[in-house]
DNA sequence: GTAACTGCAAAATATTTGCATCCTT
DNA sequence: AAGGATGCAAATATTTTGCAGTTAC
């Protein structure tokens, strides 16, 4: 039997960060946030449980960072994270990109359950107001 | 200018465990493999010192580890990282896909410079061998 | 001989666990 | 009131830094 979540005044914090910021977010990001009002071990478990509940996907960055961001097409039972996601070297975010799933030509052998994919580079705001 | 590399019988350790891996191994594999005669420190030194040597790179798992594999397409001056690589749900290796490098349909606006990309599934020899 | 490399100690970070208390339902 | 959620302390894990002794060149 699953435990029942609690809709609680500590989560609506956490996530009013990811519904604000419309990029991905990592622990770190969180808690200078909060800095002084949440407990650096309760966002652990926040953001871990938004996971289980299927709210929130995991990213690693390429950096090795953990990252969260919204899940807005997946269900608890099944995340959709095949989308990829862009990380901007200039502002830094981290974000879902609303692009169809890649499919990888692998020989037919290989059986894929998932793709993970981060294409880094500039942004388009990034784009227009830096020189790259 | 550039540090002069010395080519130390325990550089040649490490790297003989990658050349003979054939997968991407991560600081736990090396330590693990030499335990008693490699000390921690060293061994993050060395895997670093080979990433910026250009001779191996670095990939961020799904799961947040660090591996680290062979580069036989890079140089010191252009990392190569654009191949994707592959995570075996059942034997848990990851290796390098020789697969040609994916292209993401994204807007004209963005800058793309390098695409990260994890493939997970089944491998060859382990859908043979299970029942996947 | 010189400078890079190594190993040990220790510091700095990051993450997890236990538990008493608090708060949602 | 019951049980999930939180905060604090502490344990554990991970990575980095400093430094003295060692070794490749």
């Amino acid at each position: 039997m699953e435990k029942k979540k609690r809709n609680t005044k500590t989560k609506q914090l956490v996530m009013s960060a990811f519904s604000k910021a419309n990029a991905a977010l990592c622990h770190e990001d969180i808690e200078r946030q909060f800095a002084g009002q949440l407990d650096r071990v309760t966002i652990y478990r926040i953001l871990q449980g938004f996971c289980d509940d299927g709210v929130l996907h995991k990213i690693s960055s390429e950096g090795g960072k953990t990252y969260y961001a919204l899940c807005h097409h997946c269900t608890h039972e099944q995340h959709n994270d095949e989308h990829l996601h862009f990380h901007c070297l200039a502002c830094n975010r981290i974000y879902c990109l609303e692009v169809p799933a890649i499919t990888v030509p692998l020989p037919p052998e290989y059986k894929v359950v998932a793709v993970s994919c981060i294409v880094s580079g500039y942004c388009i705001e990034c784009s227009k107001t830096t020189n790259h």
